[in-house]
Formats: structure tokens, sequence, C-alpha cells
RNA sequence: GCCCCCAUCGUCUAUCGGUUAGGACACGGGCUUUUCAUGCCUGUAAGAGGAGUUCGACUCUCCUUGGGGGUGCCA
């Protein structure tokens, strides 16, 4: 009968969810669901400084907002202190561990690595590794001030939890020799490990908040989706093998396999992650939708009913060119308020030319009079008008017409977003922007 | 300095000795439509360098170079 694997998430909480530590957590969380094992949470909250309980709400939030359900109760690693001095003084007793006044700090105790022989093991993903023992350093597990380090409290919490499977970052890599002796010295079954190549920034260094948002909250306040953020990071350092990119997490649970990890550095892309966005919004359900829109709306001080037209069917036109929930309203706010702004530089470029009012005026006369207020008719009418103009393209006429009656130059179709505004307000807004520019004031 | 690891388009990656080295993002061109988008078609673009093993190397071995990690009474 095969052993229950069983892993373990097990950061510090500092407050803030790095992108890479949160990627460990996905990678573990990955492989307990595809082999139908266990993944646990350990908070290891050693550090009293930075341990507060809204550093590990924070964690909390962020874990659940992408999903990352966890078997079993939280692990607190601070209630474990009296076993680790336990077990610290057990390896004293045995000979494993000896006490010295390094630098005069008072006594510690420091585990005594082997001298001879080497350590090995094998990574996951990284495969055979080995170093001479010659080549490891004893180290510190008790400080002078009786607080366990990390090493000691991390391996023991690995014990008393039966943690099978170690997947963690690349910078652990070195530890691991030093953890293999504490298993050994302890007796206790060395458990397996694989470790992640880290997450760099386009000079392939270490990816940081200097590089942009670092943080798992930053994305959800950018308007990145849970899902997406999941799916990209799963994507960075592991591939199914086939061609697929954007997956469900079934699918995603179904494909992991370690052997499928690099074992090379990957660097996080931006515009990549933002296209992955726009194809997660546009798959969500529609009302998932307007509830995220309305948001933003009341965000902006806007009120969440538009102008005119029906709300569910302007939201459909708006869905599918959203790529994240930060760009709203912004092009949309005139659907919703008269008061939206004009972009500088579409004014300058489609409104500041020779006889602009003119046309706009005439326009509006030619919106106001035309026999039906609809998409197709609109269209076939300015289009008639741009030939008889002797225009290439429907151009000269849209493009200032978009700008007048939106403010920019990008949104939906412009007829559509004309119908949707309504004949009243459309003509309104072409005659405003021509008396607005008569007057110098646009 | 010493130790460990890594190396395919600009980026994320596929390939597990024999391929026109494939896909995606980004970028360029085209069509739908010289309106915003979408969609579709399409273009540019890669095995770091050098030895070796082999009938045959991106793939295996070694060296060089480059990069990353570690070298705490941090985690």
């Amino acid at each position: 009968m095969a052993e229950q694997v069983r892993v373990r998430f097990a950061p510090s909480p500092t407050g803030k969810v790095h992108i890479g530590n949160i990627r460990a957590a996905i990678f573990n969380w990955l492989y307990a669901r595809h082999v139908g094992g266990e993944f646990l949470l350990r908070v290891e909250d050693t550090d009293l400084e930075r341990s507060t309980p809204e550093a590990i709400q924070t964690l909390i939030e962020c874990m659940k907002w992408l999903g990352l359900d966890w078997d079993g109760e939280v692990f607190y690693q601070t209630s474990q202190r009296a076993h680790h001095l336990e077990v610290a003084q057990m390896l004293l007793d045995k000979g494993y561990a000896y006490k010295e006044n390094k630098g005069g700090a008072g006594e510690c105790v420091i585990f005594r690595m082997p001298t001879e022989g080497v350590i090995e093991f094998d990574d996951l993903v990284k495969g055979h590794m080995k170093k001479m023992a010659k080549d490891t350093q004893d180290f510190v597990i008790v400080r002078s001030d009786g607080s366990p380090v990390f090493h000691l409290a991390n391996v023991l919490d690995d014990i008393t939890q039966g943690v099978t499977h170690i997947i963690r970052g690349d910078d652990h890599v070195e530890n691991t020799f030093k953890h293999i002796m504490l298993f050994k010295a302890i007796g206790a079954p060395v458990p397996k490990y694989a470790h992640l190549p880290m997450i760099v920034n386009n000079a392939g260094k270490p990816y940081s908040k200097r590089d942009g948002s670092a943080f798992v909250g930053e994305f959800r306040e950018l308007g990145y989706l849970a899902d997406t953020l999941f799916n990209y990071l799963a994507l960075l350092g592991w591939a199914p093998g086939d061609d697929r990119e954007v997956m469900t997490r079934e699918e995603m649970v179904e494909a992991f396999s370690f052997d499928k990890c690099k074992a090379s550095p990957a660097r996080f892309d931006m515009k990549k992650l933002t296209w992955m966005n726009g194809e997660y919004i546009a798959r969500q359900p529609a009302a998932e939708y307007a509830a995220e829109f309305d948001k933003r709306l009341v965000a902006a001080g806007l009120p969440i009913e538009p102008l005119g037209g029906n709300k569910t069917e302007l939201l459909a036109q708006i869905q599918g060119r959203t790529k994240t929930y930060a760009d709203l309203p912004g092009p949309f706010a005139c659907f919703f308020t008269e008061e939206f702004p004009f972009e500088e530089k579409a004014v300058a470029s489609r409104l500041h030319t020779e006889g602009m009012p003119e046309l706009l005026d005439q326009l509006a006369d030619r919106f106001q009079n035309a026999p039906v207020f609809e998409v197709a008719a609109l269209e076939a009418d300015i289009k008639a008008l741009g030939e008889a103009r002797g225009d290439k393209g429907m151009g000269p006429l849209v493009h200032p017409i978009r700008v007048a009656v939106s403010g920019g130059m990008t949104g939906i179709g412009l007829f559509e977003m004309l119908v949707f505004l309504g004949r009243e307000r459309t003509v309104e807004r072409l005659k405003r922007a021509a008396q607005r520019l008569r007057e110098g004031t646009l």
C-alpha cells in the first residue's frame, strides 16, 4: 500500500505574500491534488516581530482568494517551541550537537555535520544532488537566547506533520543537505524534495517589488483574476507537455508532474499575464463580470445604471474588450455620465482640424433627421456620406464622432455606441463638442 | 574565494538521438471593415562556444563562457 502523500506550504507571515512564495504553494497544491494527498498549511510565525494577527489574516485571505484550500487545521510553529527545545536537548545528549559560546553572545546549540563522505539526495526536479561532507559546516539550531532556529523548527515540524514531500524554492537547496542530516540524527525518514526554480525579472535577477507588482494583493487590486494568476504562475517553470496554456484547475491537477518542471529560472512577463487575464475575463459568466464592473463604477463615483440602453447588452459588448478590471470604467465612462473626460491626444488629433465644428453640426443634423436610429442604418448612412465626400473609408467621419461623443479613441463599435447613447444624447454631444471647439474650450 | 545548480526564438515553453526545431505572449504585415475590438491568415525570430561519444546530436559526456543560488545566533 502506497504511503499517503502529504505536502505543506510553510510561509512566514510577513504581511504580504510574494508571488514566488505563492507559486510554491500552487505547486504543492497541484501535486497534492494530483496524487490525492493532503496539502497542509503551516505558519512559521517564530519571528514575533513580523508575525502579527493581521499578517496571518492577509496570508489566509490570499490563499482563499486563489482557491488554495488546505487540509486540516492551520499549524502554528510557535506552538511547537517546547518540543523543538526538547529535541535539541536530545541531540545534545546523544552527541549530535554541542554547545559553544560563539562570539561571546552566550551559549548556543550547534548541530554537528559530518566531516567525511557525501550527503546526497534525488531532487524531483533537479535530479541527483550531492555534496561532499567536508564542504558543509556545523550550524546553530538553538540561539543563545534559547530560541530554536529555522532549520530545527522546520525539520521537526515536517516530522510531526508527517510531511512526505517538500516542495519549495530553489533558495533552499543548500539547506537540504543540513536538513537531511537532521532527519537522520533524529531517526526520522528523510522526505522527498522538489526544488522549484526562482522567478526572476527582466535582468535575470530575483523578482522583487522593485520590478513591479510582486505581491498577490497587488495583482488583485490591479484587476487580475485569481484564476489568471494561478494559471500563469503554474506555467512559470511547468508546462503540461502539449500546447495547452489556458487551463482549468482540473486540467492542471490532472496534468501536473515534477518531471515536467523546469530546473532553470523563469522570467515574469506582465504582458502575457495581461493577455491571459483578458482570456479569463472573456470566459467569465456575465453576472460575475457585471458585479465587478459595478464595483469599479462605484469606485469611480459613477452611477451603476447607464444613461440609456440596456446594461446587459452594453456589458456584453465591453466584456470581451476588457484586459483587466483596472481598465474600468475608463473609456466606458461616457455611458454613465455626461461628465466623461476628454483625452487630450484624441481631441488634438481628431477634432482640432479645419471645419470640424461645422462638420459636427452637420452630423448632428443628419442624426437628428435619420429615419431610424439603428446600428445598420446609421452605419450605411455614414458610409454613404463618406463616399459622397470622397473620403477613403469611414475614418474621417467615424473618428471625430467617436471622440466628440465618448472623449476617447477606443471603446465599443461606434454605431453600437451611438445607439446605446440614443439619438438625443448623440445629437446633443455632437453639438456641444462643436460649440466648445468654437469657444476654444476643448 | 569555496560549494551547488542552470543554459532552445526578446519572453514562457515543446522536443525525452533522426523534426522544414512546434506552440503561446510580444512585435510586423494582410483580410473581415482604412471606426473600437474580436476573429482568421501570415512574417521576423532560437539550440551560448569548443571538444568528444555516435551512422546521426538541441538531446549523452567533458571543458569554457554566461547566469542563478548558497556560504548568518534570517527564513
